[in-house]
RNA sequence: CGAGAGGACCGGGCGGUCGCUCCCGGAGCGCGAGCUCCGGGGGAGGAAAGUCCGGGCUCCGCGGGUCAGGGUGGUUGCUAACGGCAACCGGUCGCAAGGCCCGGGAAAGUGCCACAGAAAACAAACCGCCUCCUCCGGGAGGUAAGGGUGAAACGGUGCGGUAAGAGCGCACCGCGCCCCCGGUGACGGGGGUGGCACGGCAAACCCCACCUGGAGAAAGACCAAAUAGGGGGGCGGGCGACGACCCGCGCCUCUCGUCCCCGGGUAGGUCGUUGGAGGCCGGGCGCGAGCCCGGUCCCAGAGAAAUGGCCGCCCCCCCGCCCCUUCGGGGGCGGGGGACAGAAUCCGGCUUACAGGUCCUCUCGCGCC
RNA sequence: GCGGGCGUAGUUCAAUGGUAGAACGUCAGCCUUCCAAGCUGAACGCGUGGGUUCGAUUCCCAUCGCCCGCU
């Protein structure tokens, strides 16, 4: 049984009110290409929320190419990343132009530490 | 062959693989909303952009009138409509094909025209020129051809004429008015006449003609947790509002009285939401924009927002090395690059951005037959 | 997605269609033993491209950039 990459829209972080949980409770780590916020999330999955904004590019076309690495980043990554978490990646860095293997390298070190300040900060 | 003009169109292709979303069919799980799996199908643009116009749609209670405000500006058409488009007219640029033009009114009124200049709009006269007078300093009168200023100076050129001159007279050109002819019309052509009157600016106020209510899908309709206790409806009276006023009808936010009822609504969800002034093919009408008829197709519907990632081959462009060469170029290998740009209620336009490429029509020049 | 507004010196702001000004800042000189203050002088410009006009920061059109509001 090989491993399965689906990414359906369950393993999204979709509501306003789990975005604000994430920004309020979670712990973030900043990187050259996303900062990344994270908090868990009592499912038995991750899931990912996307933050890009004007800030990042102002042409649409750009910002879309920005979103699409980080998602593809996730998912080929989601066999990797701690489960249980809301992982939301925002785009901090003006005018990046994210490459898919950096990116999955900087997703899985970024998640990882930012869910260890998390668990240090739960300890205190 | 070279130079150029106008228009239409494409916007990388094929395959593999891992994914996303919607629809249809089937199976499984679940009380159920639904979830999972399998198969099939659809999935960005010519500008999806800017939001500059016009319309559909929805709410603001409906209809009508006058005004205010806003917009448009050659004519005739096309269109659901438009500030768009087509044909034509006028002006202007080009040898031409063709390009460009916010292209109504300045004898309704108001305003502005800096500096310079004598004078800036209604007539006047600084230097001049001419005649006469003179105490030789100049003065009176005539004149607007010449000088100079200016973005612009009171028709232009020539001849006659005169003291010097002047539309003072004549010819041509320009301009105004009248008549005739052609055209639906903008306007064009012809004839007569006036003796020049009417400087420019309306993307200055304004006048004229025509158009025009406001907000916008975060419009709006429905379902409906937690929490909080209030909320709604009928009837009668009063005040008042939707740019201003008026008329007719309707209605009640607010407030008072009275009677009756149990719903209202945030988070969230569903609808609106994709079948339409629709695409393609054929025929007919029209110079054209377009219109009519018949056939055929269903063609994105997301929602912290899908349409993507990776790999291989081909195509185009650039660079480096090597080989061949009839010096035009051809071939091999390696590397890099392939525009502008992402639907968010829909449609018709406009504007702006854009690598490269295809097709059609036309003009001018050269050569050959 | 929709609706508004603004672009002028390095900065904050003015200016009827007729030479673009003020304050602070910068630089130079004077004054002072030196610095500061003060005095004098200078440089620094209308976001960009078209159009209307004799003439445009001003009027019109397009474009670029920035800011604000609406769930």
């Amino acid at each position: 049984m090989t491993t399965r990459f689906r990414f359906p829209r369950a393993m999204r972080v979709v509501s306003t009110r789990d975005f604000r949980r994430v920004y309020r409770e979670g712990s973030r780590a900043r990187g050259s290409l996303m900062t990344v916020a994270v908090a868990p999330n009592g499912l038995p999955h991750s899931r990912l929320g996307l933050s890009v904004g004007r800030a990042v590019w102002k042409k649409a076309v750009r910002r879309n190419r920005v979103r699409r690495v980080f998602r593809e980043a996730f998912r080929l990554e989601q066999h990797e990343l701690p489960a249980g978490l809301d992982v939301v990646v925002i785009g901090s860095v003006p005018r990046v132009e994210p490459e898919l293997e950096a990116t999955r390298r900087e997703l899985r070190q970024l998640t990882a530490k930012a869910w260890r300040r998390y668990r240090e900060k739960a300890e205190r």
